[in-house]
DNA sequence: CGCAGGTTTGAGCAAAGTCAATCTCTGTGG
DNA sequence: CCACAGAGATTGACTTTGCTCAAACCTGCG
C-alpha cells in the first residue's frame, strides 16, 4: 500500500509501523534541533508547522523553510549527522519522529518509498530556488505577496482564491524573517496593499485576497506553475 | 567498485558504462535547460562550471547556485520532468549527460549510489540555507566575503589560506547576480576590502586573501565548521 | 588601432532599516 | 467585571544601504 500518498495520521501509523516511529506531539517554540549539532532524528509532521531557520552572529533570524504536515525534515547537513539548520515547532504540532538508522534503512529497502522522497526534495528546492530569487532581486511587496502565495498554496489545496478567507499562523515578524524584511517594513507594506483594497487581513493572518490574478502579478509568479513547480 | 569518490573522468567513465551517459564539451554560455520547460536528462560536471539561475518578468538574474566539477545536476522539480531553473554552462565544460530514465535506473538499483546522492544533495541544501542566511540578513561586505569563501572551498581542495591566490571564474556581475547585489556596489565592496587591505583582487578574479581569519569574521563563517555543512 | 566586455567612479535617489512611542488585543488574576 | 500585563501591530522621524544612471577607464584581442 503506498501509505505516502496519504495525509497525516494514516501515513504516521504506516512510519511507525516500518520504522519504529514515535508519535509525539510538541508545543509552539519546541526546540528540536540547533545548527551545528549532532541529529539522530528525522521528522514527519502529522499536524501544526516545523520552522527550519538560521541565526547571525548578531541574533537575528532567517527563516529557511516550514515544514508543514504531509512533509519529511531530515535535519542533516553534509554531515549527515550533524544538524544543518534550528529545528523548532512553529505552531503546536504533532510528529512521527524516527531514529536516521531506521529511516535510512527504510529508504535503502524501499525504492519507491526513496522515489517519493526524491520528489519531495526537488519540491523543497524548486521551492528554495523560487524564494532565492525574490530575496535577491525582488522588493518588498513582490517579496511578501510572494510568500502569502506559496504558503497558501502549499497549506490550502486549493490555494488562494478570490474572496475566500484562508489563515496563515504567522506573526509579522516571523514573515519579515521569512522574506528578510523587518517586521516593521511588513506592517507598513501590509498597509499599501490594504490601501489599494487588494486584500484583507485581520486578526493575526486571516487573510483575504480580493483579486488573486493582481495579487499574483505583484508576486511575479504564476499560481498554477508554481504548485507544479513546488507542491510534491 | 565505488566510483563515486573519485574526481572528473574515472566517475565519469563508471556512468557512461552504467547510464549509458554521453560525455560532451560545451563552450560557456550554452544553455542546457530552460526553466519551465520539459526536461529529460540529468548532468555530471566532469570539468568546468554549469550555473543555475532563474529570471524575474523584467529580466533580472539571479544565480541559485554553481554546479562544480564532481557534482550532479539534476533539473527537475516537484514535476521530475519539467525544470526548475535555467541551466548553462558558466564557462566551457566538460559533462556527462544522462537520460532520467537511466539515472533513475541507476538510483533503483543502486542504494549505495542514492545514498552518495542524498549527501551530495544534503550539502547542496546545507549551502542554500547558508547563502539564504546571507541574502535575507546580511551586508554586502558579509554577502561577497563569504560567496568567496564558500566558492573557493568548494572550487579548491584546501579552501582560503593566507597568502595564497586562487581563481574564481566569476565576473563582478556574476558575483551580484549571486550574492544579490549590483555589480557596481561588488566594484565598491571590493574597493573597501582592498582599502583595508583584506584581499588583493587582480585580473578577473585572482584573489589573495591576506588574513583569511577576519576574512572569515566578516564573512560571519567558520571555515572548517562550513566545510563540514556543505562539501559532501 | 579600435572595439567590446568588464571595472571604476561620481552624483543623486529610493527602499528599507532603526529607534521609539503608541495603540490594540487577549488572556489572566483579583 | 475590571485592571493590567504582554505580545503584536502601527506610526512617525530619521538614517543607512545599496541602486540607477552615466561617464570614464582599462585591457586583451581581432
Amino acid at each position: 500500500m503506498p501509505f505516502w500518498n496519504l495525509r497525516g495520521a494514516s501515513a504516521a501509523e504506516a512510519l511507525v509501523r516500518l520504522t519504529d516511529a514515535s508519535i509525539q506531539n510538541v508545543s509552539a517554540g519546541k526546540v528540536l534541533e540547533v545548527a551545528g549539532e549532532p541529529t539522530a532524528y528525522v521528522y514527519f509532521v502529522i499536524s501544526g508547522w516545523l520552522v527550519s531557520s538560521k541565526s547571525t552572529s548578531d541574533g537575528q533570524r532567517h527563516i529557511v523553510d516550514f515544514i508543514l504536515p504531509g512533509q519529511f525534515c531530515d535535519p542533516g547537513s553534509a554531515r549527515i549527522t550533524q544538524t544543518a539548520t534550528d529545528i523548532c515547532a512553529h505552531t503546536r504540532a504533532e510528529l512521527a519522529i524516527m531514529r536516521r538508522r531506521d529511516w535510512s534503512r527504510l529508504l535503502e529497502r524501499s525504492p519507491e518509498f526513496q522515489t517519493l522522497v526524491n520528489r519531495h526534495v526537488a519540491a523543497r528546492c524548486s521551492g528554495m530556488a523560487e524564494r532565492m530569487l525574490r530575496l535577491g532581486k525582488a522588493n518588498a511587496e513582490t517579496r511578501i505577496a510572494y510568500a502569502i502565495c506559496e504558503l497558501c498554496l502549499r497549506a490550502h489545496d486549493t490555494g488562494p482564491l478570490n474572496g475566500q478567507k484562508f489563515h496563515l499562523p504567522l506573526t509579522q515578524q516571523a514573515l519579515g524573517d521569512y522574506v528578510g524584511l523587518s517586521s516593521v517594513h511588513v506592517s507598513r507594506t501590509f498597509c499599501r496593499f490594504k490601501q489599494h483594497d487588494l486584500v484583507t487581513i485581520s486578526d493575526h493572518m486571516d487573510i483575504i485576497i480580493h483579486d488573486v490574478d493582481e495579487f499574483a502579478a505583484i508576486a511575479e509568479v504564476d499560481i498554477e506553475a508554481l504548485r507544479a513547480e513546488i507542491i510534491a
